[in-house]
DNA sequence: TTACGAATGTGATCTACATCACGTAACCAA
DNA sequence: TTGGTTACGTGATGTAGATCACATTCGTAA
C-alpha cells in the first residue's frame, strides 16, 4: 500500500481532515527508507524529526554506563517513534533509535509538526489524541513493571506483539522487559 | 490566590488565550475541596473528570489483588490527574485518586475536555502540550525504574518532589518507589 | 563450504529486596 | 488520660533474578 494511503487511514480515524487539507498536512512528511541495523537516532546528538512506521520495525532504547541496553518501545506499522523529551525540549537524545528489520518510514521535523498542529486545528486534535495514547500505555507498562513478575509482563509482550516473537532476537526481548538474557532463556524454557 | 489566576497563569504559559477566551475556557471548570484521606475516584467506578491541583496534594494509585498499592503519581499544586485510561476509554477505573492532604481541586468533566478543545484551537494546543509532558515525564520514570536501584530512586524522588518528604508518611512513599517499607526504611537509615 | 562472531542454553553462585515477626513511638478520638 | 489505630524500626529468613562462566548452535560473509 502506499505510503499515504496507509498514513491517511491512520489519521482519518481521528482527525476530520478534507482531501485538500490531507494533502497539504501529507505534503511535510518525507519518505525514508532504512536497513535492518542501521541507526536512526543516536544518543548524544541532536534530535529534529519524528518518524511514522509503514512497514518494518523499530526500537527505542537506552543505554546505561554499564552498556545495558534497555527497549522502551518496538516500533511496528502505523506506530510513532522518536525521543520525544529530545524533540519538544531541544536538548540531546537520551534515547536511540535503531532498525530491528528493514524499514520504510515517514518522518516529520518538530517545526514542521507544531507548524501544522498551528495551521490545522484537526492536525493538533490528531496529535494530542495521538500522544495521549502514548501516555495511557506507558502508564500502563509502568504500572506492570511496578506490579507483575518477569513471566507475567513477558506474556503481556506476546499479547501486546504477537508478530514480535518470531521478528527479533531473544536479548532484545529481555531488553524490553528488563531482565537478563539468561533469565528469559530460563523462563522460557521451564514453561514448555 | 485566585483559583482562576492560578489557571490562567499555568495555561497562559502555553496557549494564547485572550481575555474572553480564557473566561469561556475557565467556566467549564468546577472549584471543588476535599479533607484529607477523601478518595476522588475509585477503582472499579465510572470515572468522568479531571483535576487541577489548586492547593494540597493528591495521589494517583493503583491496588493489586493481593492489596499492595503502587504510586503513579503525587499531583501537587497546578499538576493535574485522573484515571486518563478510564477517562479516554469510557471504561471503569482501575487506578484511584485520594488526598494526601485537604485539597483544593478545578474539575473539568471529559465532555466538556473535548467540547473547549473542539471550540477553541488554543485549548487544544494546551491540552496536546499537556498530556505530552506527561507522556515524557512517565516514560522517564519507566526508564530510571528499569536501570536505577531503590536507592537512585529514592533520590530522584526527592529532587523531583523536595517538599514531599516532610509531608507524606514514608509508606506512601515507598509505595511510589514500588519497594517495601521496611527496605525504605532501611535504606534511609543506613545513609545517615 | 568454511569460519567466525552473534545468539542462545544452562549450571553455580551472589545479592537486593520481600516477607514475616515483633517491638516502640506517634496520633487521634472518646 | 486512656485505649486503639497507624506509622515506623529492625532482626531473621526466603527467593527472584543478576552475574559469571562455559558450551552449543545459528547466521552470514568470504
Amino acid at each position: 500500500m502506499e505510503a499515504k494511503t496507509i498514513l491517511k487511514e491512520h489519521v482519518s480515524k481521528i482527525a476530520a481532515l478534507s482531501d485538500t487539507e490531507f494533502d497539504y498536512f501529507f505534503s511535510h512528511f518525507k519518505p525514508e527508507t532504512f536497513k535492518k541495523g542501521q541507526t536512526i537516532i543516536t544518543e548524544g546528538q541532536d534530535v529534529d524529526k519524528e518518524y511514522f512506521v509503514l512497514s518494518g520495525c523499530l526500537k527505542t532504547f537506552f543505554v546505561n554506563d554499564e552498556v545495558k541496553m534497555y527497549i522502551l518501545q518496538f516500533a511496528m506499522p502505523t506506530w510513532w517513534a522518536s525521543d520525544y523529551a529530545a524533540l519538544y525540549n531541544k536538548t540531546k537524545a537520551t534515547i536511540s533509535v535503531d532498525c530491528v528489520s528493514d524499514v520504510e518510514l515517514l518522518s516529520l521535523s518538530n517545526n514542521d509538526r507544531e507548524k501544522i498542529c498551528r495551521e490545522l486545528h484537526q492536525a493538533e486534535h490528531f496529535f494530542r489524541w495521538r500522544t495521549n495514547k502514548g501516555y495511557v500505555a506507558t502508564q500502563k507498562r509502568l504500572l506492570s513493571f511496578m506490579n507483575n513478575d518477569t513471566k507475567t509482563r513477558y506474556e503481556e509482550l506476546l499479547a501486546l506483539y504477537p508478530a514480535l516473537y518470531n521478528i527479533v532476537p531473544k536479548h532484545l526481548i529481555a531488553a524490553y522487559l528488563g531482565v537478563s538474557r539468561e533469565t528469559l532463556s530460563r523462563l522460557y524454557n521451564a514453561s514448555k
